[in-house]
DNA sequence: AACTATTTATAAGA
DNA sequence: TTCTTATAAATAGTT
């Protein structure tokens, strides 16, 4: 952009590139708060330099909302994409999912996020009754490859 | 940016605002493209325009790879900030949590993720162990709540 | 970290 | 949305 072309290539010169990466980096973040502010729009963004150290923004809540957001959303995406038609059955199922997401995402920081997000008793009793269901599926899930193992084995005692 | 400088404050008028937006989104994201390239970066970008519409950029791989990397990499910074130092014992803690929450994220996926990513048995075995302790604790908590509730109603019956 | 010559991005208009 | 163009901003190379 300045004094010269760039071209789009990793720059292999080491400092070259830790200069340019910090100096596009600012750039990148102002001009996503400018468009966050100009246009009400709600941003996240995430940056992992070559050397994996992370550089963040979120614009409106915690980047914590931004990702729980960007989870229902493009699930519901996903889910639209995938079944073509079925309007009514499909929107239930696809409401009833997000709903039990948001309580596993929930129970998730409630567990392991030092207690930051408290729920109530109706939320406890609903995350308990799915993670009940969630043990059942695991363990005929377990079962099901069990029993595929043991059929292997059989087949190679007696081949 | 040009035929007249711009004021850091939301749009007003609707039309304008959806342009500016259609026109800095694009330039956001090829910014970050760039940077990425560049400098060897993993960019991700979530953006929820007004209406709640929903753009995404990741540069290397998956969103979802990006929001791990991001929720592995934030917890560590949490943890260390929070607990100024106790070395060996919370550096093993920690790598336990981190196994545990990779554990639960490849779980929630596992479960509504269509199947895409497939448990081995050793690894729903420990789900499984998770799940148990998870729902241990959602009892006590549960029980903790009633109890202070039968309390409060004692305590209004006889005052 | 500062300075500029240039390149890019983009606001307004069509 | 897309194109054009005058101008504001970003930044590559330099000090």
């Amino acid at each position: 952009m300045a004094r010269g072309k760039v071209q789009l290539k990793r720059i292999e010169n080491p400092v070259h590139r830790q200069v340019t990466f910090c100096k596009r980096r600012s750039g990148l973040l102002k001009k996503a708060k400018e468009l966050s502010v100009l246009c009400d729009a709600d941003i996240g963004i995430i940056i992992f330099s070559t050397h994996g150290k992370l550089y963040e923004l979120s614009t409106k809540g915690s980047m914590q909302d931004v990702i729980e957001r960007y989870m229902e959303a493009s699930r519901g995406a996903q889910i639209a994409e995938g079944e073509p038609k079925q309007s009514l059955e499909s929107e239930k199922e696809m409401a009833m999912m997000k709903q039990e997401i948001q309580l596993l995402q929930k129970g998730l920081r409630y567990m392991f996020g030092g207690g930051a997000g408290i729920m109530s008793l109706d939320e406890l009793d609903g995350l308990e009754k799915h993670l009940e269901l969630w043990i059942r599926n695991i363990r005929s899930t377990k079962m099901q490859i069990m029993f595929q193992e043991i059929q292997m084995l059989k087949n190679k005692v007696r081949p």
